[in-house]
DNA sequence: GTCTATAGAAGGATAGAC
DNA sequence: GTCTATCCTTCTATAGAC
């Protein structure tokens, strides 16, 4: 058995996962160096055995998180679907995404906002010019017939991830504002009831508009 | 004339908004009593005379912030107006506030977030309850004619909010996605469109549903 | 009220033993 | 590969002169 590789690779994935976790949750700034060797259940010393740095370790989870929220964006509008298909599918399967990942939008929203400069080395390794592109062939195909300019492609689509998004980014806000969503499940059935309600608006809106 | 008064309240409002620059920028672990005091023109051991510590300068700061955001809200919601004529002056408006404010949406869903305890604290401060009065009234008046249950009142309400305050928190991300935006007049811009936008989606889908 | 100087704590990083 | 011990920088906070 060859322990040492084990050991090594074991060690490295335990940093990660426990940087991963309170990079999430405290930012970049808040993190401690030795509250992640703490949940990592490891010796600080090792932190930097296996990242060098502080940053060079937060950039490694960053690119990490970054990825993992824009596969599942990107996966589902590449499928060949109708709008409202992509648009109900995509309802249901992010805002199950963000109740698996509820830090994850605040946290890469504060993130990138204080840190634009490598940020943008991230967007080439997220192919976003594909998400792009899918776009417009959608518009082209489908979504000009609903009376829907070109200028409103990028209104519509902050749109519909703010459905998913931006309650879950604000979740400290809202259980402030309505203390019965403290309780994480009461939460999360609103979430899901999301899903229904903001295909119903949609649609609803698109209805109107159809020639 | 009274040198020392003149000199003194000037000095802590010249600190407190200083604090309140960099604390917007940079969040509470990311703030540095130094940077503050550079801003404010001053010494960092006068930051301490006024304001005894960093954790009570933060909360100084944060609980002005805090009702800043909700007085424009709260104040729109107040006024005797039809629901389709409130959407319209609170996109008006709160895009504007928006646009002067850029800082501050993610500022405060990022420090709520980490510091649940103490926002509630502020609760009572900013007469939340008063909200969520009226939102009822309207809807026992007017919004039961669209077809919108009472169960729905909360998604509705996050949904407008996210129109106004989604963008501008998600600044940095859009920014990277869409780098015509980088340019701020741009972005502006973009907001301004999104009052229609929105409304227009609104008030389609309302169509649809009226009895 | 305002400054300089400095104490004292905390956090990131490294040396060196095992 | 992992640990202990320690260095060094950074930051908050205070003491004390003016």
């Amino acid at each position: 058995m060859i322990k040492t590789r084990d050991a090594d690779s074991h060690t490295k994935e335990k940093i990660f996962m426990a940087a991963s976790e309170i990079f999430e949750e405290k930012g970049h700034s808040g993190a401690r160096m030795q509250e992640i060797a703490d949940r990592a259940g490891i010796n600080k010393a090792l932190l930097h055995y296996y990242f060098r740095s502080k940053d060079q370790l937060f950039k490694a989870v960053f690119v990490v998180l970054m990825k993992k929220m824009f596969a599942k964006i990107i996966s589902i509008m590449k499928e060949d679907m109708t709008f409202k298909e992509k648009i109900k599918k995509f309802l249901d399967e992010h805002i199950e995404f963000m109740i698996k990942n509820p830090k994850l939008p605040l946290f890469l929203l504060s993130e990138i906002s204080q840190n634009p400069e490598f940020s943008e080395s991230i967007s080439e390794t997220v192919r976003l010019r594909d998400l792009k592109t899918m776009l417009y062939e959608q518009h082209a195909k489908e979504l000009k017939g609903y009376g829907i300019k070109k200028s409103d492609m990028s209104q519509l689509m902050v749109t519909i991830v703010s459905f998913s998004v931006f309650p879950m980014a604000a979740y400290g806000m809202i259980s402030v504002l309505m203390p019965e969503f403290r309780e994480r499940k009461k939460f999360n059935e609103y979430m899901r009831e999301r899903k229904e309600f903001a295909s119903g608006l949609l649609f609803a809106a698109l209805k109107n508009r159809k020639k």
